[in-house]
DNA sequence: GGCAACGTACCT
DNA sequence: AGGTACGTTGCC
């Protein structure tokens, strides 16, 4: 699709000298930016969990428990009449959230996201995966007997998210090469969507942003599709035509992988192999 | 500081 | 959906 937009770029001898695409990419930056491994950003993933401790897991239950999130004071609206710059993204009141909090119930059930805390742990509401696998009838040993709520997966995924073995196991997850998003502790305990070439990386840039992280990042082109490696703009595009107050790249030279969403591209995998993408 | 370009709200 | 405009980020 957007291949066939590549191939059918600017016609003129002109614009097609300009579009050559080069085997390398256009800037030694693009490549320090490139996406991180699924290895770095666990690592990042695992020490932000460390540094962030157990105030991370009062915010995520706060922005998770109903009664709580209503009583989220809330934003008070921007004076701009436009442009209000959406950092410091929420996942859990993102639809996105919402799709993750979901999977997790969906793989529990289907026992990959395996629950594995200590008894003590698991308090009232632990154990559910185990719980929901052992049949409705059956009765819970030492349970508490809260009710489950089969579809309370948002009221299921508290106590998980409220210990620090909540289970992002590594096999589990599989970050595409492109914009993907992944999950990251943020600032003051929130949970943020952040782009994967930008998230882990990202993350230094923080620094810029004092008290709490709140910049947004930008993910930054491959360097490697077609388009990128394209140089010279078409100067025919609404991009070209509006550089001045667009501040777009030339759509022939759009990365492939920034024209996606942040979101898509983030899929979970069950053990099997099976892609599980929720994010379209 | 200048510039390129990403993110996104708004418009058509 | 595509175009436009603007804030912002990141690199030089």
């Amino acid at each position: 699709m957007a291949d066939t937009l590549d191939m059918s770029g600017p016609s003129s001898p002109e614009q097609q000298r300009a579009n050559r695409i080069p085997s390398e990419p256009l800037r030694r930056s693009l490549k320090r930016s490139h996406p991180c491994s699924l290895s770095e950003y666990l690592t990042n993933t695992n020490r932000l969990a460390h540094h962030h401790g157990g105030s991370s897991s009062m915010g995520i239950r706060s922005l998770l428990h109903p009664n709580v999130a209503q009583h989220r004071p809330t934003q008070p609206r921007q004076n701009k009449p436009r442009r209000a710059p959406s950092s410091n993204i929420d996942l859990w009141d993102s639809p996105s959230g919402l799709h993750l909090a979901h999977a997790a119930e969906l793989l529990m059930r289907a026992g990959a996201l395996t629950l594995t805390p200590t008894p003590r742990d698991q308090g009232p509401l632990g154990g559910l995966g185990a719980r929901e696998a052992v049949g409705d009838g059956e009765e819970i040993e030492g349970g508490s007997g809260v009710e489950g709520d089969s579809m309370g997966c948002v009221t299921d995924f508290l106590p998980l998210l409220g210990c620090s073995w909540f289970p992002l196991n590594p096999g589990l997850f599989a970050l595409t090469a492109g914009g993907g998003g992944f999950l990251t502790g943020g600032g003051g305990g929130s949970v943020r969507m952040a782009g994967v070439g930008e998230g882990v990386g990202g993350l230094r840039g923080e620094s810029s942003s004092p008290g709490g992280g709140a910049g947004r990042r930008k993910r930054k082109r491959c360097g490697e599709c077609v388009p990128c490696r394209r140089t010279g703009n078409c100067e025919e595009c609404s991009a070209c035509r509006n550089r001045k107050t667009g501040h777009q790249i030339c759509k022939y030279r759009k990365c492939e992988q920034l024209k996606k969403k942040a979101a898509a591209g983030f899929e979970m995998m069950l053990p099997s192999g099976a892609a599980f993408p929720w994010l379209q």
